[in-house]
Order: C-alpha cells, then structure tokens, then sequence
DNA sequence: GAAGGGCCTTTGAG
DNA sequence: ACTCAAAGGCCCT
C-alpha cells in the first residue's frame, strides 16, 4: 500500500501524508535507534543504504535522500500503517502508561533492517545509548560505504561480509569491549548462511527468538528487539534493566521481579501492542529517573594492581 | 530446570 | 584523575 506521495523535481525530496501523530523528537530520541542526529528542525542519518534527513511539516513528513528513496520506505520505516490512537486505546489501562503516552504523543516504533538492528543490540549489551551511537559511528566510518547528502556526509552500517573481513581483534580496537566477539561471531553467522535473517523474519515468533538466540551473545532481550524492531513482532515485550526498574516502580511499588517474571506480566498485560507498551515505559522511566540498581551497596571495588595503568 | 551470582571490557559522564 | 553505571549474556552453582 504506497502512501500518496508526492517528489519534487530534484528528484530526491519526499513528501508522505501522516494520517495520525509522529512525533520525530520522541521516534528517534527514544533509544530505539542509535543513527538519527538533530540538525535545526530536520534529522539527519543513514538508512536504507541512503544519506537521508527528514522533517515533519504540518500533516506531512518530509524526506531528502540520497540515493534516492522511495515514499513506501518511510512509510514502511516509521511504521506509519500503525494506528497510534488504536495502541493508545489499546495499552492505556493504567495510569502510568496513560502519562508516557501523553508525554510522547507519537512516538513510533521503527521497521529497522534485521542485520542492523541485531549488530547494533548486541552492542548495546550492558553499555549505554551514547556509547553504543558512538561505537556504531566508528564502525561505520572505517567499515561503512560513505554516502552524501547536501554537503553532509555519512556512511552506510558495515555488511555482515566487511564485519567478518575485519575480524575479532580489528573490531575490538574500536572500543567494543567484550562485544567484538559476538559482533564478529553474529556476521560469521549471517554470512555463513547459519541464521538467515529473512527466512527467521518468517518464522512463528517463538521459533524465531530461539534461532536468534543460536548467536553467541544474543539472548532474550536482544533477540526481542530485533523481533520488535526490525520483523514486526509487536508481540514481544524485551526487559532491560530499565523496563524492569520501571515496571517494579509503576505497577508493583518497588517489589523485585525477575527478568522473565517482567516479560511475561508485559507479554500478558498488553498483548498484541506490548511492543509499543515497553516503549513508552522504557522512555518513561529513563525520564523521571528511578532508584539506583540494586546491588549498587553489594560492589565490590576492584582490587588496586587490576586498575588500568595511567599513561 | 529455574534461579541467582560472578564475571566479561570499556566507555561516556559527572 | 577518579568513580560509577551502562537497552545483557554466559557459565557455574
């Protein structure tokens, strides 16, 4: 279903008809992609193999790309079939959620590439989102095709194939810790043709998390961020430590719960929109602050003679 | 077999 | 310069 778009001569510049609310700040600002930077009222980024930056105008989204996109693919990116007032219906049983989604009016989920939004979480694996923006920066840039856009330049995220080229120890000198490995040993996996990223996007949702997770370092919640964010599973319902320090606080004051006690509650409460509820918590929560984790009193400090030495 | 703790590397931020 | 915490996963108990 190609959205009604019109091109203007230049040939590059978009414009796609919004029916409900996108809210481009809260879209690409919320955590779920690590690419998207402000620059005055536009974002600009790399997706779909194009320099691209975007802007909503009035009842449209705006798009410059180069190579040039078509308007299905933001259609298709930004998940505008997505009936927002419908999920809103949908997930605001209580009042927290009812806050977030007021706050966040049009925050959309993302139909992110597969490889891209694996790479990208199991280099989100016990890091956080500037680091993991700047690790991903780094690796596009030495092992990512440059592309242009109006005198902006960005480069397109490394292949499985120039991931695997670059091998283990190339990749951890570009600051990826203990990931490197399991970066390295995803790409070998996809490129190998051991996990076929479009036939999993096929499979029923529980078949397709345990094939995910055959990677070395995917486990639960990075195999439901590629299910939620790159092959439509808005089913799913990924806990990371903020989602589950948020679900603890909002809905069971302060009460600790296990990973899969969380996901299962959120699997359960929301249902087919569970996706989006996560989503909204997740911002939610990272806004109004929260206690510490716990366990912060338990650390141990390192012992001195394993500090890393000053230069 | 589920649950919980130690450990894994290094960064960006305060 | 120093400390802390970070969109977890693996391995062992």
């Amino acid at each position: 279903m190609p959205a009604r778009a019109t091109r203007a001569k230049g040939g590059d510049r978009t414009k796609i008809p919004l029916k409900g609310p996108l809210s481009l700040k809260h879209t690409l600002d919320c955590g779920q992609a690590f690419r998207w930077r402000r620059r005055g009222d536009w974002y600009i980024g790399v997706v779909g193999g194009a320099a691209t930056k975007v802007r909503v105008v009035g009842r449209w989204l705006e798009a410059r790309s180069n190579p040039r996109l078509e308007p299905d693919f933001f259609h298709r990116y930004f998940r505008l079939d997505d009936d927002l007032e419908e999920i809103y219906e949908c997930i605001s049983m209580d009042e927290p959620i009812r806050r977030a989604v007021t706050a966040y009016r049009g925050l959309r989920l993302l139909r992110q590439d597969p490889w891209e939004c694996l790479a990208s979480y199991i280099l989100s694996i016990a890091s956080n989102i500037p680091r993991i923006s700047g690790a991903i920066e780094r690796l596009s840039e030495t092992y990512g095709v440059r592309v242009e856009l109006d005198g902006w330049s960005g480069h397109k995220f490394p292949s499985p194939t120039a991931i695997q080229l670059a091998g283990p120890e190339a990749l951890s000198r570009h600051g990826l810790g203990f990931r490197a490995r399991y970066l390295f040993d995803a790409a070998r996996a996809v490129v190998e043709g051991e996990v076929d990223l479009k036939r999993v996007a096929g499979l029923p949702t529980e078949a397709a998390r345990e094939e995910l997770m055959a990677c070395m370092g995917v486990g639960p919640k990075v195999a439901d961020c590629v299910l939620l964010f790159s092959m439509d599973r808005l089913e799913v319902f990924p806990v990371d430590r903020w989602v589950r320090r948020g679900v603890e606080e909002l809905f069971f004051n302060g009460e600790r719960l296990s990973e899969g006690a969380v996901r299962g509650w959120g699997v359960e409460r929301y249902g087919r929109c569970a996706g989006y509820a996560q989503q909204y918590i997740f911002h939610y929560i990272r806004h109004i602050g929260a206690r510490p984790p716990a366990g912060l009193s338990l650390r141990r400090p390192k012992p001195h003679s394993e500090r890393r030495r000053a230069t």
